[in-house]
RNA sequence: GUGAGCGUAGCUCAGUUGGCAGAGCACCGGACUGUGGCUCCGGUUGUCGCGGGUUCAAGCCCCGUCGCUCACCCCA
């Protein structure tokens, strides 16, 4: 074996898939139940999209996206988030002026970012989530929480950390930021070179800097929320006030701070601490000004993304597994002169529904009961040449441990019950 | 992009001062004429990540490279 998987990158194995149908079936439905409906949105786009959804200075622009010339000399990203292509289909389709005027999508799908893998970190990584244009009601952002919550409970994943911030609109943030820099300009000498060059570019990611040192320093300044104006205040409040309506009680987090530049007011994060570093289960927040920024009308709008992988990372830290297969009826035979027969058993069967594993190649009865049991199937047919004889096979209940013999004609409507 | 640890059978891992590449699990066969999960016996499985170098001789030493893991960074 020479060639491997691209760097970054990983196959799901059959193994493993049983446990991604159960959450995306979880996750279908759920939306479904919230009134969201699928969108589907190209793999890549042009890269002008990301750089003008995303934001110039952030991170996942600057150094993180895949891009390539097409042959025409295009300049193409694969996708390195959805929501400015949700944004940009969106426009580009009038979605907004059509029927009401809340429109709630959904999206799954593979995500691209060129950034060094890590556990729960890969290049090609699984995200699903909504996007909800078109509102401003402060409930909507309630009711996006509810329902990953939901998601999650379903799953299996409890004790998980709900956390919620305000970074306020564009006119607390500029006001936040001077008097982020005006406080931390006096302490800055003293604090960590990352900070240093943050105080510069972004003084909001000083706030979730890890270095020790600093956190003295960060404690002691001004949160967002206090430097918010008054109908960003309200909204948060109204926020936690429609959230404990719902029986959820988030953690307030004042140095809850986004990645991506297009976030404003509600920011959140919901986190698992089996995970390690890279926590972060799901996350999203309110974009107010996108469609604006993007060049369409004002469309105030909230949304989310979840990380498959580390979903079910989180499952197997906590040994949860989806239960138990179908019942799988598995044909044995005793001789390569009875294949003939089980074979057309076998497509009888399958032709009912009935799921059946047969095995070609000439074993030992041993070896195929024990195949039988490592793929759980519920019952055993053998097949052999006594029985035949008389139109019958074996049945074996591999539960009970109990077997007779039965008409091979009725076979398909014994186990079709 | 930075730092640390690690790459040996399908999986988990031993491998001494450089001297015939190993164990357990799994798989296959048998003990048990044609019946799984227990027990016992036997068998199959290798580009020792890849490429150079040193040496009579390299899984082991040296250089490079790719990958994995964890952390920084960033984020889902």
């Amino acid at each position: 074996m020479s060639i491997k998987a691209p760097r970054g990158t990983a196959d799901i194995l059959p193994q493993d898939m049983e446990r991604w149908h159960f959450i995306e079936d979880i996750v279908r439905q759920t939306f479904r139940c919230y009134g969201y409906q699928e969108i589907r949105t190209p793999i890549f786009e042009a890269t002008e999209l990301f750089i003008r959804g995303i934001g110039e200075a952030t991170d996942i622009v600057n150094k993180e996206m895949y891009t390539f010339q097409d042959k025409k000399g295009r300049s193409i990203t694969l996708r390195p988030e959805n929501t400015a292509a949700v944004v940009r289909a969106y426009m580009e389709h009038g979605l907004g002026s059509q029927q009401s005027s809340l429109v709630k999508m959904f999206y799954m799908g593979p995500m691209f970012r060129y950034e060094r893998p890590q556990a729960g970190r890969q290049r090609q990584f699984y995200q699903f989530g909504t996007e909800a244009l078109g509102s401003m009601h402060p409930g909507v952002d309630a009711e996006t929480i509810a329902m990953i919550l939901s998601i999650f409970e379903q799953i299996g994943l409890a004790g998980l950390k709900v956390e919620v911030n305000s970074v306020g609109c564009e006119e607390c943030r500029t006001n936040y930021r001077q008097v982020l820099f005006e406080y931390f300009q006096t302490h800055i000498s003293h604090m960590c070179s990352d900070c240093q060059m943050r105080l510069e570019k972004n003084p909001m990611r000083i706030l979730d800097c890890k270095v020790e040192s600093c956190q003295s320093y960060i404690r002691g300044c001004p949160t967002v929320i206090d430097s918010v104006c008054e109908p960003c205040r309200n909204h948060m409040d109204e926020v936690i006030k429609y959230l404990n309506l719902m029986g959820i009680s988030p953690v307030m987090n004042p140095r809850l701070v986004r990645g991506l530049d297009y976030y404003t007011r509600t920011a959140f994060e919901i986190k698992d601490e089996s995970l390690g570093a890279q926590n972060a289960v799901a996350a999203g927040g309110r974009y107010d000004n996108l469609v604006r920024d993007m060049g369409g009308n004002i469309t105030p709008a909230i949304g989310f993304a979840a990380g498959m992988e580390r979903i079910v990372l989180a499952m197997k830290n906590k040994g949860l597994g989806p239960i138990g297969k179908q019942n799988m009826v598995y044909i044995a035979t005793t001789s390569e002169n009875v294949l003939d027969t089980a074979a057309a058993l076998a497509q009888r069967l399958r032709a009912g529904n009935i799921p059946v594993e047969l095995s070609w190649d000439k074993k030992s009865l041993k070896s195929q009961f024990r195949q039988a049991a490592n793929i759980d199937a519920r019952y055993v047919v053998v097949v052999g040449d006594e029985e035949i004889k008389q139109g019958k096979v074996v049945l074996k209940d591999m539960i009970k441990q109990e077997q007779r013999l039965v008409d091979m004609e009725g076979l398909h409507t014994l186990l079709a019950m």
